[in-house]
DNA sequence: GTACTTTGTTACAGACTATTACTAATCGAT
DNA sequence: ATCGATTAGTAATAGTCTGTAACAAAGTAC
């Protein structure tokens, strides 16, 4: 049994002390405690966890003094002996702050500690996509005001994570966002600054990631392998194996966007050629809708997945295009799946509101082109929560990085 | 900090003690003294590592009265004070065993504690590849031989490893290998009971994966996010993040061969069409081979990949045969890198002898479809090791599992 | 009300590492 | 050659964890 305590991006390997110990213990009865939905008792987390009673005791003491975790009445519906007290995550503990920018509109999101979103907001843009700098001030206003109305229901925000459609270094520089026009922008430090206070983590990330996160918890942690397909204008993939983010070497994973599907197709707008961004991004979907229905009535006011949705029912040549991008994203999907094997794949984002008319024909391509799918099959379905996932994984990082190393958060009385 | 002890394979996280605490400090002294060619003082250990000098004191006590380490005289040419006593990883700790089999014959190696490859040893094949009962008995008796020869030279072998090309289920069944025809065949059950003995601990695994342990090791573990390139007849990639193997959700990733080039492309064994593997694989090159040449004279007692480097020299359709494979390996070690993101490519196996060929047109795929290619260049290059890395890596997943964990190793006497 | 049963806590022992003070072994100047 | 300066390594003890065992608390069943 290892014990790898790792600074991330550094291969630099940290002693263990006996802090550790109970630094991880605390995580463990935390993440044991918000895995199930209904309270649990000292004594079943001792059973859980295979900790001793007297030692879960003192922890959970550490957890409820640190605002983490709630006691609820005692259950008097049992049957012998003194009711156990139910544990559950704290509704006041730890909240997260998530922001996220569309085509159309800038979002904040708050969830408390319990994962529950407790506010979610929509505004319009005031500045063009492409201008990073205005953008981002833009976002730091509509950050401060959601930190306030959080306030408002008792919550404290203890950080912010922003989601950006790109390869993100550091968690803080966006290197490269074609959909958005960014490059070499460091959003995280704008951010920072714009906030002026010194008392929330800032933090940016690619939205796909975040999306998986936000997937992940919505399955009640039960998915533990899968990919997430993220994406609008542009198409990223979130990977998640043992429950753990795939981040890569340098933090740009997932780029599916960009994987070569036709090796002579269309020239991208990253340059290469035949990327699945040419025949699965929503730029080319929209390319079969005639210009007559773009510019007529009622539909333009929609997200481009919803117009694609509804006219896909009434047009053949809609209907092709997403038959197109089913069969382009089953390819690069299953050169992900030969080479990653996960076992489910989520269709989020716009996709979500497209699976109809594309998990068919990403199925065929996977069960044709995926060596071990014949005997092990792999799951295609829609992605529960959609075009939101990514703002509220962005805050869901928040909570999640308290929940995972508790200790951080709270500062234990010496006695 | 998190100190995240698992299972593999399971949700379950175990409970941190006071003895993970010891077991991963034991680790952390034995890889930072593998690390170093030369020896290592205590106090060279306490300052590397952050521990305390008495505690590494009582750590490499237990390492020396375990074996696994050795003290070397103290060195005298320093300037004043006591001279440090330098410290080493013991010859004579643990040995490993790999096996392997190739095409034309089955191969064995041992490797000591050090790393060192001490037995390296070609037997030829006395059954068809096709027949998987009796190769596992031909290398069952070539493995009891190379445990008696490692003995001879006072080796205690601890595990042996199995090297398969093909997806391998809970590091035992063999699921599917096209290029030897074999299918869900229990290769480590068949391997247990033919040794007889249980003193050594049976594992099978994928030929890549290890290749890339190899590789890793020969690097002296810099690199840390790389890509490995490995096979004749069945090409596999072993993907190596931060300086550990990606194993995927079921223990089946780096299905390279059978990621998809040209969707419309020629059928290839496992039912697909236009996988890598009729583009890059051995077979696919060797078609390129006029017949006169294939039957004629000595060339044709050499490996494939020999006898396809020496033609490549006179015969321009080989060329071109090379010139597509590596045209073809790039797209799709384009896509490995956009979805995992790694900074090195190392051809290994049969590809490391046709490097020359290969590595600029990867490298001109990659640099034109790798999305952060532009910014972040990645290396091509030819493995250092070569076709013998997967029996290496085979024999050295055993050391290297003492090594991480030494603490299951050394059996402490209770004081 | 008494016995039984289950939950949670207190008191003390065992297993680690850190701190402090010590011993060991060498160089260099006198 | 001897004494100090210097560096390496080791006891002795304290602090911080968890585990074990005994105990207190709070119910049900009769």
């Amino acid at each position: 049994m290892t014990m790898p305590v790792r600074r991330a991006g550094s291969d630099f390997v940290a002693p263990a002390r006996q802090e550790h110990v109970r630094a991880h213990n605390l995580g463990l009865l935390l993440q044991r405690i918000a895995a199930d939905a209904t309270p649990v008792s000292r004594i079943e987390l001792a059973r859980a966890t295979g900790l001793a009673r007297p030692t879960i005791s003192r922890l959970v003491d550490d957890l409820l003094t640190g605002g983490l975790i709630t006691e609820v009445g005692p259950d008097r519906s049992r049957s012998a002996g003194r009711p156990p007290i139910g544990l559950t995550l704290s509704r006041t503990g730890p909240a997260g702050l998530g922001l996220d920018m569309r085509t159309g509109s800038l979002t904040a999101c708050i969830v408390d500690f319990t994962g529950a979103v407790r506010h979610l907001e929509f505004a319009p843009r005031t500045h063009p996509v492409t201008a990073p700098e205005q953008t981002i001030d833009d976002l730091a206003a509509i950050a401060k005001n959601a930190i306030g109305t959080a306030a408002a229901q008792g919550l404290t925000v203890a950080g912010v994570t922003l989601a950006v459609p790109g390869p993100v270094q550091d968690r803080s520089r966006v290197r490269f966002a074609p959909a958005i026009g960014w490059r070499d922008f460091d959003a995280g430090a704008r951010l920072r600054a714009a906030l002026g206070s010194d008392e929330v983590a800032v933090a940016v990330d690619n939205e796909a990631g975040l999306a998986a996160l936000a997937e992940w918890h919505a399955s009640d942690r039960q998915l533990r392998n899968f990919v997430c397909l993220f994406g609008d204008f542009e198409l990223g993939a979130g990977i998640v194996l043992d429950g753990e983010l795939l981040r890569g070497a340098r933090g740009w994973s997932g780029e599916l966007g960009h994987v070569t599907v036709e090796p002579d197709g269309s020239t991208c707008a990253c340059g290469a050629k035949g990327c699945l961004q040419e025949y699965a991004g929503l730029a080319a979907i929209l390319a079969a809708v005639p210009d007559a229905e773009q510019r007529s009535g009622a539909l333009s006011h929609q997200t481009p997945a919803v117009t694609i949705g509804v006219l896909a029912d009434r047009l053949p040549e809609v209907r092709a295009a997403l038959a197109r991008a089913g069969t382009a994203l089953g390819i690069s999907v299953g050169a992900l799946i030969n080479l990653i094997d996960v076992d489910t794949v989520l269709l989020d984002g716009s996709y979500s509101l497209l699976a109809t008319w594309l998990t068919d024909e990403i199925q065929t391509q996977i069960r044709d082109r995926v060596l071990t799918a014949r005997w092990s099959p792999v799951e295609v379905r829609a992605a529960p929560i959609g075009p939101d996932a990514a703002v509220i994984g962005a805050a869901l990082t928040v909570v999640d990085d308290v929940r995972r190393d508790p200790s951080t958060w709270i500062t234990r009385p010496r006695s």
